[in-house]
DNA sequence: GTAACTGCAAAATATTTGCATCCTT
DNA sequence: AAGGATGCAAATATTTTGCAGTTAC
């Protein structure tokens, strides 16, 4: 628990990220969850938290690299954990994300690493996002 | 003129969707298009149309197989042609989709190939999506 | 002390459904 | 004729901004 909590503050210690109760609440949610989390899980994980100020603290974390954000599909953005050399306007997350069609988790898929595909002539590619839709091995 | 209008009917008839004015004008437009169109951009094209219809159309051209969606970013879902195999539940648009940060524009990689990845044992892969962002061509 | 965070309010944007009427097949 | 499409209305969901009071550093 201890640990956890330490976890926690030395990431957003790391991430020059200030150290509020709001902020280290979420964040260690979000540390024991192997899966992306969307705003309304954490609105209900959290009754008492004001939802905007839940919202903000995901954009912070993702801004300064703590959390990427990943567009499933006709619903809501959900977030998950960055890689450690994550940080403000430099993200290292490219690694693909599974879908699944019937339980609705976003689980990140980090050890696959996302081929290079070619683009055209004259294009520059800054980012990458790979999502795989499908059954997950739990729902299977 | 009269071979887009044609070309038009042909798909609605070959993709089993009802030949109307409605779908004839929207699929007219599209398919002058070489880049992926959103709800707003057709509204604003066609003041007289109803939005709600827009919308309707837009999501039946999924379902039937004519276009396919794409999720760009924290904006609206943006539609694309499809390939001519694509019916009701069988879509095979698995080519990758170029998002330009400077101009918003989403365009279809259709020659562009996306590699197949190792999923985890046990998953079962249905769908795939691929979102290169960037400055295309024109904006670079 | 200062800049940043929080909570309350409110708005802007996007997605979706109901229903009566009209149109395509 | 029958089932599907359209337009109007309305609801739901999602994302975003303003501002005053509070807190971390």
């Amino acid at each position: 628990m201890n640990d956890i909590r330490t976890h926690t503050d030395q990431i957003l210690h790391t991430k020059a990220v200030r150290i509020t109760p709001m902020r280290q609440l979420l964040l260690d949610y979000i540390l024991t969850q192997n899966q992306a989390v969307g705003l309304n899980e954490l609105e209900a994980e959290f009754p008492k938290a004001d939802r905007i100020t839940i919202y903000r603290t995901l954009k912070t974390f993702e801004e300064k690299g703590i959390l990427h954000s990943i567009e499933q599909g006709h619903s809501e953005v959900q977030y998950a954990l960055c890689h450690e050399e994550c940080g403000p306007e430099h993200h290292v997350d490219r690694h693909p994300h599974f879908a699944c069609e019937r339980c609705g988790r976003i689980i990140c898929l980090e050890e696959v690493f996302i081929p290079r595909v070619a683009i055209p002539q004259g294009f520059i590619q800054h980012d990458v996002e790979m999502t795989i839709k499908g059954v997950c091995g739990e729902c299977g």
